[in-house]
DNA sequence: GAGGACATGTAACACGTTACATGATTCA
DNA sequence: TGAATCATGTAACGTGTTACATGTCCTC
């Protein structure tokens, strides 16, 4: 139960409307917690519905016309219990890693550009998140939102760095031999 | 669409009930793509119906009687193009990434406990793929099957390395913000 | 023959994905 | 007025999760 945690956090840092939230996942909150706007609407609903959020209510609520929502007391008690609740890790789940389990057993033929195509698009991210840094962090920014964001940022930066490297060993190990020959 | 490709890859691996994936799951595959015993009876029944695996005709097919399946020539076909496919990388989904964020606006209390219990579990999780390199990968097994299996297994010792890394981080920049006082 | 382990399966629901539908606003 | 964009929403489906149901085999 993640994503109305996701949507609260990003409500109470600035109320919004179900589509500038959506923006502000593809850019921000969406690096670690992704959503579509079917998603974002069912759950801004369902958040109405349960009393953590309100739309505010300066406006006609008409389909087609935009509706802001706000953070009650509610949500935000509910919030802070979700940060500090006892949730297991869950087992990595990726199909990279499965994908070259299986070619042990049927071949790595073929993976060998995907394998380039995977590390081209992490150097990438990797790039993007050093680019986040250097623009919203700063040396000498220290309040405490500004460290914890800035500790889920070094958390993002790591993981693509992770990834990096183990594409080089990948590369290293199957690259000569998935080319074009059998 | 992974789990019929992790099931088909258990097949060849070794013919087996659903039962007995399941157990392999467990203890194997499902480090990095896990499934449930009702996942995979599904899944299995999906793969029969498209001609993919085939039940060993030995038993007789009734309820609570064990019914063990084989890959069929045209499942290893399938899984070698999947194994080759181009099939963008999922941005990470993390709850605990999260949650950090969420500690930005709402305060990290009661984050430590949750943190150094993440540690210790990510310190397990490494020491047994540590054990499991040593026991199954001694130097010298060199058949590109193993090197594979290798390969996958430096993957997940690297992901939990860089947890505990940044578990590490995480709990110098909140630890001491997060204790019982309020 | 009763209990427990083994084994397969159903049912219901939550979450995520894709495609599409509908209405409002703006501007040429 | 027509097209583009903004904005909210419905519908259908696939995957993952949880709880439960049913049947067999072994052992005491």
């Amino acid at each position: 139960m993640s994503l109305p945690h996701a949507i609260l956090t990003a409500l109470l840092e600035k109320p919004s409307s179900g589509l500038e939230l959506t923006r502000r996942f593809d850019k921000s909150i969406g690096y670690f917690w992704s959503a579509t706007h079917q998603q974002i609407y069912r759950e801004l609903g369902r958040l109405e519905e349960a009393g953590l959020i309100r739309a505010l209510p300066s406006e006609v609520p008409v389909r087609g016309q935009k509706k802001e929502y706000e953070v009650l007391p509610a949500g935000g008690t509910e919030l802070a219990r979700w940060v500090a609740e006892s949730q297991d890790p869950k087992p990595m789940r990726d199909p990279l890693l499965l994908r070259i389990r299986a070619a042990g057993v049927v071949g790595p033929q073929g993976l060998g550009p995907e394998l380039r195509r995977h590390l081209e698009l992490h150097r990438r991210q990797l790039a993007q998140y050093e680019a986040i840094e250097e623009k919203d962090f700063p040396p000498g920014r220290d309040a405490v939102e500004d460290r914890l964001r800035r500790l889920v940022l070094h958390g993002g930066i790591a993981l693509e760095t992770f990834w990096l490297t183990w594409l080089e060993e990948a590369l290293a190990e199957v690259g000569d031999m998935s080319g074009p020959q059998a």
